[in-house]
Parts: structure tokens; sequence; C-alpha cells
DNA sequence: CCCGTCGGTTTTTTT
DNA sequence: AACCGACGGG
């Protein structure tokens, strides 16, 4: 396919370094591309150019993204700027990428089920029970899973973890990692990391895929390079490593996935690891107010891990931001609804830090009839539902995936209960075979009751009937032929839970999604659907901004979007800044979320904190988030509808209309603290203290609760310490 | 084996 | 508040 034509494509509209960016063909190269720059157009831009100017075949491309959607949206503009469907190109997350080619070089026969985190907890939770630490406070499968992972992305196989323990904690934890690994081998499954890895061992311990794949990729493009770990690291690393024609795209402003297992040291060096590497800022926001852009840049300069710049306009000044204080979650709510429903709910976008607080949201928009769509919290392919269904065909497909047997074998109830399972894997395991192969040897078993056995065998029946049709017909006939032969229909039909008809709902359009796989491929099996299913994203259904519905996410999802206004709500000390992130990087990614909330706003924006919020089904309260105090006076209006008397009211108080006449606005820099007396005993930022050890010290920023409460001190002597209000014996003398 | 109740835990973010 | 797993009676 050659797409090269007589006219070139035309990159006037795009400005100086992103044409740089866009024209610079061999070599590494860096785009430091800061929020609202164009970074896509780079992307498409260049790949688009690759094709159209350069003749490089689309087969010879590969680009990387972290979302199925900003893949899609890649490929779409790139088709768009061509003006040809492009064939071959290979644009994907760098799971789905990854998954492509474990299939196609048939590692693992192929054919290996994808676990997802809650996969995932069960196994480990199994693997606990075996070791019988299933009480030990020390492992929930929760942790574990988040550890585990931890090292994975960093390389730390359960053999170079044995290395490096420590003390008896550190030995049952490896032994669980090790046998976790083991289990999921047996299984025929990979986690997320897994593909990753996998797929990196393919290409590095075997010389012919290596190069064969080192030089298929002539050009090779990474979006959002902050976010990559240690591990997509080496794979970029190694892919590019023959061609050496790597355009890395990032704004390490803009890191928020640490906890992911992102290594910001990926982009921050990325010019040690590529020295020829050629680097290109782009600076100039086409997207935001200078006003917004100002808080921004003032807020995510007090980062010290991060590459200096400064995003700037040409654009107008726009509106300040408003910083609103109201008494509680559900005053907040009614505030932010109101703003919107003045306004209508053309591209706006509600977030919050915590999937938990959309539901306040939820109900006063809906009492006001203002339509709204929600994104992320549960996937649609998390749904039990689904994953009952997708267990019985993941069975099918892979008879040795245990995680899917045990969730399905006794669903609906066949009189297998866990004693049963149980004692079917004990004899599995002295044949030495998976517990589902064990089911056609049932002769051979002495141990079963006459129940167990009959019941065994029905079960296996349906399994080998089901499998039988799957020759038979058609894929998404086939998806409804087991639903209903498994009895799972009618068991959700018979049920008398609420939600019942929701779930049957869901099942159909499960039944639909396969559907539009079918059309959408080519070649499409089960195997492939199945794989591509466990990689998708409830955010991989947003809908680019109709103008229609207000939008609610966490902030983490907002990360490449962008609307016209923004309110981001649950401004509140230990929520957002949240309080597990306290230490070391901790704050500074948080502070990126920030960053990240704000440059997604295009004209305007408003912050909301909350005195008082219902977590955990009782009352917190909490103070304003010392971020509010980051932004400078100039940007914004501070608006304080707590009634005056208590920002934050440790005290119960009835929820009152709020007190639109009592609105204060521009008061002094400091919010809500000020109104705390010094018989409070609470200590409020440039209150003047006296420590036993360190002597005199202003209060820069108190932060916690009651016993938790700390405040941060610069003392005389320039020195910035936090202490423990509860212990540091901390004396008033003014302020 | 199944179902109900009780108690403990949860909520940071997601491929 | 909501969900999960453990436990005990039918």
């Amino acid at each position: 396919m050659q797409f090269r034509a007589g006219n070139e494509m035309d990159l006037t509209g795009l400005n100086a370094p992103q044409r740089e960016a866009v024209t610079t063909l061999h070599g590494p190269l860096l785009v430091l591309s800061g929020a609202g720059s164009g970074k896509t157009r780079v992307i498409t831009y260049k790949v688009a150019s690759l094709i159209f100017d350069h003749g490089v075949s689309p087969y010879r491309i590969m680009a990387l993204t972290f979302t199925n959607k900003a893949a899609r949206e890649m490929a779409d503009r790139i088709e768009r700027l061509i003006r040809l469907p492009v064939r071959g190109l290979l644009v994907g997350t760098f799971h789905s990428i990854c998954a492509r080619l474990l299939r196609i070089e048939k590692v693992m026969g192929g054919n290996f089920t994808i676990y997802d985190t809650d996969d995932q907890k069960k196994i480990i939770k199994g693997v606990l029970d075996d070791l019988n630490l299933s009480d030990s406070r020390s492992f929930s499968p929760g942790d574990v899973a988040g550890r585990i992972s931890g090292l994975k992305n960093r390389l730390i196989t359960p053999e170079r973890f044995d290395l490096q323990i420590g003390n008896v904690f550190d030995e049952q934890f490896a032994s669980i990692y090790r046998r976790y690994e083991m289990k999921k081998r047996k299984s025929n499954g990979m986690d997320f990391d897994d593909l990753l890895i996998e797929a990196l061992e393919m290409i590095t311990k075997n010389d012919l895929l290596r190069d064969k794949y080192q030089e298929k990729v002539q050009y090779l493009l990474v979006d959002e390079y902050q976010d990559t770990n240690r591990v997509q690291y080496e794979l970029v690393r190694q892919l590019s490593n023959k061609h050496r024609n790597i355009t890395v795209v990032g704004d390490d402003d803009q890191s928020i996935y640490s906890w992911r297992g992102a290594d910001l040291r990926n982009i921050l060096e990325f010019e040690k690891a590529f020295p020829d590497a050629k680097t290109v800022r782009l600076e100039q926001n086409y997207r935001s107010t200078a006003t917004i852009l100002d808080a921004a840049n003032a807020v995510i300069s007090r980062n010290k891990a991060r590459k200096p710049k400064t995003l700037w306009t040409e654009g107008e000044r726009g509106d300040k931001l408003e910083v609103h204080y109201l008494y509680n979650d559900l005053e907040e709510a009614r505030e932010v609804t109101r703003r919107i429903r003045t306004r209508g709910p053309k591209s706006t976008v509600i977030f919050y830090r915590t999937n938990a607080q959309s539901r306040t949201l939820e109900d006063e928009l809906r009492n006001a009839g203002i339509p709204y769509v929600i994104v992320g919290g549960l996937r649609f392919y998390e749904r039990k539902e689904i994953k009952d269904v997708l267990a019985y065909l993941r069975l099918l497909v892979n008879p040795a995936d245990e995680v899917s047997l045990a969730r399905i074998i006794n669903l609906p109830k066949r009189g297998i209960g866990d004693k049963a399972y149980a004692s079917l894997c004990e004899f599995a395991a002295r044949l030495q075979i998976g517990p589902f192969e064990a089911l056609s040897r049932l002769e051979e078993a002495l141990e079963f009751t006459a129940r167990e056995r009959t019941a065994f065998s029905v079960f296996h029946n349906l399994c080998l009937a089901l499998s039988a049709q799957r020759q038979e017909t058609d894929l998404v006939s086939f998806v409804q032929f087991v639903a209903e032969q498994s009895g799972y229909l009618k068991y959700l039909e018979e049920s008398e839970e609420e939600q019942a008809g929701e779930r049957l709902d869901n099942v159909s359009e499960f039944i639909n999604a396969v559907g539009e796989y079918v059309e959408r491929n080519d070649s499409p099996t089960l195997e492939s659907f199945l794989q591509e299913v466990a990689l998708l994203t409830d955010m991989d259904a947003v809908k680019n901004d109709t103008g229609e519905q207000v939008t609610l996410m966490t902030l983490h999802a907002g990360k490449g979007l962008e609307f016209d206004y923004v309110f981001i709500t649950g401004m509140e000390d230990g929520l957002f800044p949240i309080s597990r992130a306290e230490e070391e990087g901790g704050l500074e990614e948080e502070r990126r979320l920030f960053y990240v909330g704000i440059t997604r706003a295009r004209k305007w924006a408003m912050l909301t904190h909350a005195a008082t919020r219902r977590r955990f089904g009782t009352t917190t309260s909490a103070f304003p988030s010392p971020f509010l105090d980051e932004l400078p006076e100039h940007c914004i209006r501070r608006i304080d509808r707590t009634g005056g008397s208590t920002s934050f009211a440790l005290r119960d108080k009835p929820a009152a209309a709020p007190l639109f006449n009592e609105v204060r606005e521009n008061r002094q820099a400091m919010p809500s603290y000020e109104h705390f007396s010094q018989e409070d005993g609470l200590l409020r930022n440039g209150m003047k203290v006296q420590h036993p050890i360190w002597g005199k010290g202003t209060v820069v920023m108190v932060s916690g609760l009651a016993d938790n409460m700390k405040a941060t001190i610069k003392f005389q002597n320039d020195a910035v310490k936090k202490v423990m209000v509860k212990y540091a014996k901390l004396e008033i003398v003014g302020g």
C-alpha cells in the first residue's frame, strides 16, 4: 500500500515546535508536551506524514497508548488526515498490543485467559488458604495483589525476590508470590502485568522473534510516556533498538499513576537513556484561558521532581476561578447543581477524587432533572452477571482455567458446594491433572458419593454439549446458547433480587457486544474476543463530550479530556490530597492530579470544599485542601457559604439552606482556619508557636484531624518540620 | 448443601 | 451505607 501522492501534507496549521516534532523523523525524540499543547496533534500528524509524505508502510509503524479510547481516537484522526482507510497500522494500548503479539506467536498456545484484578484476588485468596495464612492479618488479597504487581512491574520474579528476603514476613510473602505464579500458570492464565512481561521476555529471549519485531518496528511512537513503568520502558527500548526511530510524548507534570508502577524517571531521564535524543518542548496552550493557566502554573511550580516549564497562551484572560466553602457534601452537590442548572449541562465535567463521592452529586443532578453520565466506577465487564457468562466462555476456550471453573461449577446451583468441589480438586491433584479434566475420569474415583458423582457428570455433560455446539454455529448464537443451556438466564429470571431485571438487560447487552465485535473484525474468534474484552475499560465508552449531558468522573479518568466548565469537588485535606499519600512523593503526585484537573478547563473552573462529609456511613469533617492555598489570589474568588461561624463543624448542625445573603467574597488569603479561636485548641496557618526543642516558629500548614493533626512549622532557623500536634507540646505564642 | 444473619471491612486512583 | 465472608441452623 502506497500513499505517496502528489501533494504533501499541510503542516502550516502547526506551530514551530509542533512542526519540528512532526518533521524530526530519525532518531530518538522526546516531546515534552504541556497540557493542552496539542500533543495528540503532533502524534497523528507525524504518523500521517510518515505514511503520506514519506511512503512508510503502515505495517512498520507502531503507536502505543494507555487507553483503548486514545488508540481508537488516534487511528480515526490519522485516517481523517490521510482521507483513506489505513490498514496494518499497529495502534493500541501496551496491554492489547502485547496480548496480540503473544497470541500471534502462540505463547502459551496463544490461548491464555487474561485475569483481571478480581480474578487475581481470587487466586491469591486460594493461595492464602493453602498456606494457612488466611486469617493472618498481615495479608489481604488486595494488598498482596498490589505488592506482587509492584514487584512484577520492576521485573522482580519470585526467584529474584527470594534473594532479598529480610524477615519472616518477606519469607511468607515470597511463598505466596511463588505459589500465585504457579497457580496462575496452571490455569493458563495471565494477569495484566504478565502480558507486558511475557511479551518482553519473548522478544529478549528469542533471537528470531527479536529480529522479527525490531525489524518490523521502523517507527515507534509512545503517548503518555510519563506513565510508563519499567517493563514498558524495556519494551519500548527493545522494540526501537534496530531502527531507533522512537518518539515519546509526555508531560511529567501529568504523571499520576506511580501507584501502578509508573516511573517518572523514564521521562525525566530519557535523554540519558538515549544520549542522541532530541527534545522538543510544547508550551503554548490552545485550550485554556490565561487565568486558568496562571492558576495551574502556580500550583505545579511547587513540585520539585519536574522539568521546569510554563504554559502560556495567546488567548484571553477569562474569568476568575471560584473557590466555594460549603457546609457539607449535600450543599456542595446543590451548589454545583445550581450552577449547572443556570448555565445548562453543555461541556461540563464534575471531578472527584474517589468514586464513592459520586452518589450525592448524582442524587442532586437527578432531582434537578439535569442529564448526566458517569464514567468509570464499575466497569461493564466487571459486573457479576457479565463475569459469570464470561466464565462459561472462558472455561470452554481454556479448560485449565480454574478461576472460571470455580466460579460457575455451582452457578446456578447444581448441588456442587464447596466441599464437593474441594474433593474434586483433591482427586484431580492425585492424578496430577486439573479439576476440569478430572471430570472426565470420574470412574477412577472411589471417594465421591453417588450424589456428587451425578452432579459432577451432569455438569460435565453440560460442558461437552456446549463445546459441541461451538463448531455448529456463529459466535453470537453460540453465546446465546451458552447463556440459555447453562441455566444461567433462567437462574436470573427466577432470581428474587431487585436488580435481576437490570442484570438480564446487561446480559443481552453483552450479547449485543459480541455481535458488534463480530461485525468489527475480519476473523472473529471467541478467544480473541475474550482477550479483547478483558482489556476494555469503562472509559473506552466515553462519548466525546456531546454537550447534552454533564460528565462525572474521577480526576484520574479526566486525563486527556477537555471541557469548557470544570468542577472539582471534595477539596478537603485528607480527601484531596488523599491521606494515604502523605509521605514521600505522594503529595507531589496529588498535586499533579490537581494540575490535571484544572487544566481540563477551557473557560472556567469552580472548586468546592465541604466542611463535613458523609464517609463510611458517618459524618466526618476536614480542613480545606492545602492546594486551595496554592492558588494565586488574582486568579480566584473565594466564596464562603458555611455561614461564617464554622468552616468545618466538628459538631453537628442541622443541614440548613445555603445562606446566600451571607456570601462573603474576596476574603483574605486564608480561608476557614481563621474561624477558629484559640480556645478550640486548634492551630491555624500563620500562628506563632513555641516548640520545646526547635524554639519559635510559624505554622504554615495544618493537616489531619484530632489525634492525627499534624502541623508543618517553619522555625526561626528556617528549618521546616512536620510534627504531630498531639505529641509536640506546642505552645501558642501569637498569631 | 443452602440460606440467612452477623460482623468486619471498605474507598484512591486502573491497564 | 454497602458489600463480603464466616458461621450456624434447616
